[in-house]
RNA sequence: UGCCCGGUAGCUCAGUGGCAGAGCAGGUGACUGUUAAUCACUUGGUCGUAGGUUCGAUCCCUACCCGGGCAGCCA
């Protein structure tokens, strides 16, 4: 007999006979002659309701099924008599598969998200990361689908390198060294030329270089695949390992990346809308009130957009005491990034073209030569979603930045390279795929869109 | 890494320089087409760890550990 899951029992038009449901008890509530189960498979939030009557054989073994345990049912799909529910499911057969004792960590209650972490084993089980997960991969096949509609190619950018690349934070070190007897060089430091790859080596901060190869070849192209930075940052919206989207566009300027940034997010948040319409609603029942009117705001309108100097005047004009002073050629602080996203604008801003001094050696110089063709997507609630730029594709300036960044040609010939032999003109973008995640569940923190979260001190699972 | 808040029953929390508390969960019983069921009774504690102050510390002080928040870094 073939299993039927949950969400295709409550989904079904007409009553059915003989079907097998196999889940996990929820909560069971007994009554004189019979008893009510609730059983959720993870198929969608709602659990499937069933009667199970005491003249069942196997009946005597209800005790077991208590909160947490697995159970296997057969029966048929009716009416309910009940409020609650459309469909219930009549019991005709009955059997405990797994128990679950009385240390059962999940309640009928709800738990603070921090204790769920602790048992992040178990807390799939609940409804809110039942519904978490589903919606995260509901939005990785999306993000597949938006990309291969417009004949994107899908590149896997290593995991490993060894370049330390544009200096995007703190790398892990990849190594089968000894780290108690290392081999060494005649001046005393470790003999990296002995370690695997015969060089240092890294786990990727990024693959926007490697993607940028591709683009100079396949045209469209986007990566998706984890990334690692050993930041010690201690934040709701930092994670060691998290996953990332960069699409990489050959003969694109930086008007085409910011389209395309803003037609990706809004296409994401459409997607999660109709696909995950139960798992949306109860975000926004149970995690943020606000959740459903922002989404449908944000789809309705335009993002703003607006260049770095003219986000100095607006942060300048605001009147308002800031910590961290503002004036031209320093960072945006995120104090200054949620006035923009949250006060002033009131919905995602795009900010562009920031001084060349505060951005990474590839980004396309200016015309004025003291700004970059730079572009952050800014979203309210979490700052920062989007970062990309036009690339800087001729020979001589790249080559000037680097020397100003003090970044080894030798490192860098295959990049270099690109704009030796038919180079063009290329945009690109990263997306924080846990990020945009917080940004459509509303949940508030990165560690609860991850189902195993790897932050500084935290990898226990 | 800096600053701030917290750690008391399985969970969520209250509390006091002098006998350790509640709600929920768990257990027992009753009741019931129930649905975070309801009602009655009930089990349950190294008060984060180690020092110190004190006649006496869960409470005050110090250090450390753990969790969280904010900032920086970024996606």
């Amino acid at each position: 007999m073939q299993r039927t899951l949950v969400s295709h029992a409550l989904n079904a038009a007409s009553p059915m006979d003989g079907i097998l449901l196999q889940g996990w008890v929820r909560t069971r509530r007994d009554a004189k002659a019979f008893s009510f189960l609730e059983i959720n498979d993870g198929s969608c939030l709602k659990g499937l309701q069933v009667i199970v009557d005491a003249s069942l054989p196997g009946y005597d073994q209800i005790a077991r099924a208590t909160t947490g345990s697995s159970v296997e049912i057969v029966g048929r799909l009716v009416p309910s008599q009940g409020q609650g529910q459309k469909w219930e499911l009549v019991a005709t057969s009955f059997a405990v598969v797994g128990d679950a004792d009385s240390t059962y960590p999940l309640q009928k209650k709800g738990h603070t998200l921090e204790f769920l972490r602790e048992i992040a084993h178990i807390r799939p089980r609940s409804n809110l990361f039942g519904a978490v997960f589903r919606v995260r991969s509901r939005l990785a096949y999306a993000i597949h689908q938006f990309f291969q509609e417009r004949s994107f190619v899908y590149v896997h950018a290593p995991i490993i390198t060894a370049s330390d690349c544009e200096g995007a934070g703190e790398l892990f070190r990849v190594t089968t060294l000894d780290p108690k007897n290392p081999p060494t060089s005649p001046d005393g430091s470790v003999d990296f030329s002995q370690d695997f790859f015969a060089k240092k080596t890294y786990l990727t901060v990024s693959g926007q270089l490697e993607a940028e190869v591709f683009a100079c070849a396949l045209s469209n192209v986007y990566t998706f695949g984890p990334t690692f930075r050993a930041e010690n940052s201690h934040t709701s919206r930092h994670a060691s390992e998290f996953w990332m989207i960069e699409p990489e566009i050959a003969f694109c300027a930086l008007d085409g990346n910011m389209d395309l940034a803003e037609e990706f997010v809004k296409y994401l948040i459409r997607d999660a809308r109709k696909h995950c319409a139960a798992d949306l609603e109860f975000f926004g029942k149970f995690v943020d009130k606000d959740l459903l009117p922002r989404l449908d705001f944000v789809l309705e309108r335009p993002f703003q957009r607006c260049t770095y100097t003219e986000a100095i005047d607006i942060l300048s004009r605001s009147g308002r005491n800031w910590e961290h002073p503002v004036s031209w050629g320093a960072n945006l602080q995120s104090e200054h990034e949620r006035y923009l996203a949250e006060e002033h604008f009131k919905c995602p801003v795009t900010l562009y073209n920031y001084p060349r001094t505060l951005k990474p050696f590839y980004m396309r110089v200016n015309e004025d030569g003291k700004t970059v063709r730079a572009m952050d997507l800014l979203v309210p609630g979490i700052g920062e979603i989007i970062g990309g730029s036009q690339r800087e594709e001729r020979l001589d300036v790249l080559l000037e930045n680097m020397r100003q960044h003090q970044l080894s040609e030798k490192e860098y010939a295959w990049y270099i390279d690109l704009r030796r032999y038919g180079s063009v003109p290329h945009s690109g973008f990263g997306l924080g795929f846990e990020r945009m995640l917080m940004f459509v569940t509303g949940v508030a923190n990165i560690r609860d869109v991850i189902p195993f979260a790897r932050t500084p001190g935290t990898a226990g699972f």
